[in-house]
Formats: structure tokens, sequence, C-alpha cells
DNA sequence: CGCCTACTTGAGTCGAGTCAAGAACCGTGG
DNA sequence: CCACGGTTCTTGACTCGACTCAAGTAGGCG
């Protein structure tokens, strides 16, 4: 199918975006496409570097796991972003799908060659990992400074934004992870999360619908609280 | 000077080791040499991305301010690394010098056109990136899980291991930052911070010279804190 | 010598973790 | 359709570790 791309979820992606739709058809042909189970991996955080993925639809968490049991989920990751660029040998993150997800494969090798035939693509990719640097560093500013009600608070607004970039703009959005999950990226416990939104909710700063439909009732107090589009300077909103 | 480069501490760094001699001195040509005092900023977060350097000796904290007050510092960073590459019009940190710095200062704009004159210059910084995203999120995996004594202990390792790339492995080592910065660096507070060392002292797992200087003096337990190899041992027994 | 800053130590408070129980939700199979 | 078991989420009671406030010590520098 020549219609295959145009009508992806990440045409409009970071890395797609670069291409025109000869030069993107070519670059799909040397592709494979996964299919993913919710719950299932795509990579493990041990395995060699040999593919990089384009996520196409779904959702995934990029994990880190201790050996004493301990996960730290360093990124959600939606349709139109770009995975698997490494520094070491192997991933340093285990990617698991949150929803059944389908993402382009392309071997490392061939990314490789792509750079040389296509030059734009290493810049852009390049342009894609100091993204990547800033949000885990927004991710990082959160963990250190914040108490739970205000990461929770954070939170919201931020998955809010990345579910828009998906599903548009909207009154209420879904978020496709579990309180775990939450947990686990926000550096707390199951239990501090939903007594956090439990407050949220009994303070009418947000109303659930079901566990995973939020709406935001009063986003000025919940932007005051998540300290959202603050951390001192004027990045983009 | 046709010898300033080859006598750098950040000759063999990851940026200037791609190049030869004869590359690096039309390198150098193109740079400006800033010195800056210890506790003073060689860029603000607010400023437009204007020039990138390298680091040529001394050292530097990288740091985010909150409109609150609240300090989180993203990184420490010593000769040979390299810094001031952003996705946005501005760093979104600030670099504030520990002991007196000086640095190799580039324009973005001759860096762009380095890149078309040496490819591998890109595919450096590129890589050069993806390890700055491994570091944090190790960072990342530390704020989340552990307690105090167990972050200040992989602080002490990563420390000492950053310090060892300078001065060579020895049996002490220096740090050029303060508990203040620790704290920060770590999300935790100057007192817990203080009593996290004090800890280590009496129980013998370190021994502190003046404040900055510091011996491990039970490897295998400090270790076993920080979590650098085995897990943390459990409080929870 | 005295001032200033950085660090340490102590006492008390509070927030988040822990442990435990119960409620809501889900898929499965009768 | 409902009963059932498993999972996820919520809520409660309690504990403990880190923060806060406050005082005191050690160096560095005039």
């Amino acid at each position: 199918m020549t219609t295959q791309c145009t009508q992806c979820q990440a045409r409009n992606s970071p890395l797609c975006s670069v291409f025109t739709d000869t030069e993107i058809a070519a670059l799909f042909n040397l592709a494979h496409v996964r299919r993913i189970e919710a719950g299932a991996y795509l990579l493990h955080e041990e395995d060699p570097v040999r593919q990089v993925y384009n996520i196409s639809s779904g959702a995934l968490a990029l994990e880190r796991l201790a050996s004493n049991g301990a996960k730290q989920i360093m990124a959600f990751c939606y349709a139109g972003d770009f995975i698997g660029i490494s520094s070491g040998p192997s991933y340093s993150v285990s990617a698991r799908a949150l929803k059944s997800l389908t993402a382009c494969q392309w071997q490392e090798t061939d990314l490789q060659s792509l750079y040389k035939q296509y030059p734009k693509l290493e810049t852009r990719v390049h342009e894609i990992t100091a993204r990547v640097v800033e949000a885990i560093m927004d991710q990082l500013f959160v963990l250190g400074s914040k108490k739970s009600v205000e990461k929770i608070a954070w939170f919201l607004l931020f998955i809010e934004t990345k579910q828009a970039r998906i599903d548009g703009a909207s009154k209420s959005f879904n978020m496709p992870m579990t309180r775990v999950d939450i947990a686990d990226y926000l550096g707390l416990t199951v239990e501090t999360v939903s007594r956090a939104f439990t407050q949220l909710r009994i303070n009418k700063l947000i109303s659930i619908t079901d566990k995973w439909t939020i709406t935001v009732e009063d986003r000025k107090a919940l932007t005051a609280l998540g300290g959202y589009a603050t951390p001192a300077l004027g990045r983009k909103g």
C-alpha cells in the first residue's frame, strides 16, 4: 500500500515529517511493522541495540527495573515518538506497551546508511534526542522538588498536553496508564497517588468519570499547584 | 600557540578526540577561550542559544531555578564535558562554575558549518547527547527510588568515578561542590545530606579529611548501599 | 579579633510509606 | 444472567524518615 504512511498517526511526527511522500515510501519499504499486545514488551533494557522504532499507534512506558524490584518509569511514549537510540551497546530501558501498539521498526544498520542518503535524517534524530533531554529534565525537576499532590497536578497537565496531540484538544482526556505506572513515574507509591487524586477531586480541581478519564474543572488552580510551564523561564507552553 | 590543545585536559574528551592534531588546530582557531570565576555563570537558562562550550578545566553545575526559589541541579560537569546543545530557542539550564573554569566557546552557527566540513563531528555530538540521556536517567532512577543515605552513597561513588577521569584513580578524592549543591542535585535538604555524611562516617564506610576530601573505607558496603552493583540492603527486615 | 558563610547537630512536626482491609471493576464460566 | 476470582483502586490507621526550625561549631578572610 502506497497510502500506508499518508494515513498514519505518525505522519507528522518529528521523524516522518522531514520526508516527502516519495521519500517516506522508500523509508517504509525498509521498515517492518511490529504489533504488540497491551502489557507485552517491545524491547528489553539488556537487549543489544539492533533496531529503532517509530510508534504509529498506541502508547508505551519506558522503564528501568532495579534488582530489588523497584521500578522507575522514564517516559510515556505515544504515536509519533521515536525510540531505540542509545549511547551504549544495550537499550538502557525496557519498553512496555500500555495499549496495543503498532510501530515501524528499522534495523539500526539501515538507519546508519539512511543517514548518508538523507543527512537531514541524522540532524532530525539529533533534534529528537535533544528534546528527550529537555523532557527528562522536566521530570527530574518535578521528582526533586515537588510534593505528591503537586506532582500529580503537574502530571495531569503534562499528559493532557500529550494526549491532545493525538486526540485533539477536548474538555476531558483519557490516560492509558494505571495508578501503579503513575506512581513509578513520579517516585511515589500507589496509595499516595490514589490519595492525591481523591484530594484533587474533592477540592473540585478535577473530576474523574471512569478511572482513566479526567476532566480539568479548575485549570487555574491546577496549574498553580503543578507549576506547569512555570519553571522560572519562558519556554514555549 | 599550536601546542594549546595538545596540553589541554580535554584533548581526549569525547568531542576533541575525534580530531587529528591538524584538524583540532583549525577548530581551536574558531574558538574563543572563556574564563569564569567560581560562583559565576557561564550561561543562563533563559539566554538564546548562540554558543556551545567544551570545558577545558574546572567544574560547573547545570541547574534550573523555580519561581518559588527551589533549585534543581541537573548535572555536574568536568573538563571534557560538552554543553550548550538545546532543542529549544534557549538553554533550559544555567551553568554555574564551582571552581574557576576555562572553556572553549564556539558560535552555534560555526558548529553548524563545521558539521558539513566534518560529518564525524555531528555524529559525535549526537553520541554525546545520547550519553547525557543515560546519565540523567541514572539520576532520575536514584531520585525516584532511593533513601537519603543510599542517595549519598550512590553520589559519592558517582563523583569518585568522574573525578578519577580527571585526577586519575586514588585512595581519596576531592569534591568541588558544597553540601547545598549535593542536596539540590539529589532532591534533599542540606541537613539531611549532612546527617547522611555523618552516618556514613560513623559507620566507617567513608572518612572525611577536610569537608571536600572523601576516602572510601569500606567500598563493598558503600556499593551495596548505593546500588552501583548489588541491590540496596533492605532495612525492611 | 570578629564577621560571614558553610557545615553540623538537636528537637519536634508533618508528609509519604507501610500494612491491612474493603470496594469497584474485569473477564470467565456456569 | 449472575456467581466467582483476580486485579486495580480506594481508604484507614500507624510508623518512620525527611523537612523545618533553631542553635551551635568550624573555617576563611577582612
